[in-house]
DNA sequence: CAATAAACTTACTGTCGAGTAGGTACGGCT
DNA sequence: AGCCGTACCTACTCGACAGTAAGTTTATTG
């Protein structure tokens, strides 16, 4: 499990930064997967790049920097993996499909990243959750665009207005369930990405389908206590 | 915020070991919710719960026994709400109302047991996470047994076997869909608990209702990658 | 072949926080 | 009254870890 970058020649090879930076990110999302970012060590951090401690403040600097440079590029490369999939000429529900298959794809193939970016990420107070919440907020309001593309083509289309707000928190409630899916995934490995994918469309789909018919379910009449 | 329990007397008065840790645990899971495990500093907990720190070594052990009992005595409380509402004799969808609502509620009023519960607790490799585990196997289960019953009265019977593995999926994603928008709301109080859990139910209960009636969403036929 | 800059190191400082030693004060009981 | 147990405290130890000072090696370029 140790990722010494070094060759067994015992000798450390001179490396440029930019590769060398990359090294101790690779190393920086491992060990704060494992650990978290509190009771991750700097020197843990140190020692799985197979450099010394001052690099990693003369590169990447504090901490706090340091996570910060893992959410954001663990971020970039989730956003990319997403969009090269999901192309805006498919119709919505296709759309939907091959976001969400990305989406689990992507987790399946990096799940260090999506304990950093979901689990780590959303402990703090500081200026990563504001961090975090951008990738949920950008999420949901792709969702929601699709939801009420969707609707708009429905023939209840009286409904429009009302499928606006109900389908944001509709969206919010399908990103929700894909964020916790991949950390339930995240413990039970036995699952395929498309497998995954295929429940989440099952659910969400079926959902939008009897909101864009009219149908909903109310709660029972009763005397609230 | 301070929550010093003396009285401005000054001088504190002397309280039965049984009351103390009660204010001890109020206070740990106040910090604890803030600052999460790692970072919750049990000079804190002491000052908070308006106690000197050899107190908390005597009645609770360990800053990891404190964190444990935290989420038990939270966990139990979860679940007793629960059970009150969501009455095994009513029919499988109010049964799911009931719950969803109660849970809903309970989160509401006690904001910090749920960010101890859920965001803290699998945050660790620990003993923790298997404690955590055990409230969502147990909802999983629960919900589970509800769209098989629920399944096994429809008109389409001869899906049972199939229900039955896909119920198992469903519920997992519908605990998950909970428990993000309980995260969520955290982050978002606008709404009441009430209007959370009937935007879950549409989502939920119109997927279950398809998934009854065979139909199911499926993947467009492609080549793949 | 200097000389310069960048890659890289060892070995330290200072702080913060978990856990404890060794008590004092207060109430109940005979 | 005087004893005992329990509630309760101040003031420490000790280890872990973020961050740094100050130096050493190597490639490159004039």
């Amino acid at each position: 499990m140790e990722l010494v970058n070094e060759e067994a020649s015992g000798r450390p090879k001179r490396l440029p930064r930019e590769v060398r930076e990359r090294q101790i990110l690779d190393a920086a999302v491992s060990v704060f997967s494992v650990h978290g970012y509190h009771a991750a060590s700097m020197d843990e951090v140190s020692a799985t790049a197979g450099i010394s401690k001052p690099m990693i403040y003369s590169y990447l600097g504090s901490k706090e920097d340091l996570f910060a440079a893992c959410i954001r590029r663990e971020l970039d490369r989730l956003l990319v993996a997403i969009a090269d999939r999901a192309k805006p000429g498919l119709p919505a529900d296709q759309q939907l499909w091959y976001g969400v298959l990305a989406f689990f794809e992507f987790i399946g193939a990096n799940k260090d990243s999506w304990s950093v970016l979901h689990r780590q990420a959303s402990e703090h107070g500081g200026p990563f959750a504001a961090e975090h919440r951008l990738l949920r907020t950008r999420a949901i309001e792709l969702v929601a665009a699709l939801v009420i593309s969707a609707a708009g083509r429905s023939e209840h289309s009286e409904i429009g207005a009302a499928a606006q707000r109900t389908g944001e928190s509709l969206a919010a409630a399908v990103v929700g369930a894909g964020e916790s899916l991949a950390d339930w995934w995240l413990d039970n490995p036995q699952e395929s990405a498309r497998h995954l994918a295929e429940r989440m469309m099952n659910v969400v789909w079926a959902g939008f389908g009897n909101l864009m018919d009219g149908k909903v379910w109310a709660p029972p009449p009763e005397a609230d206590e």
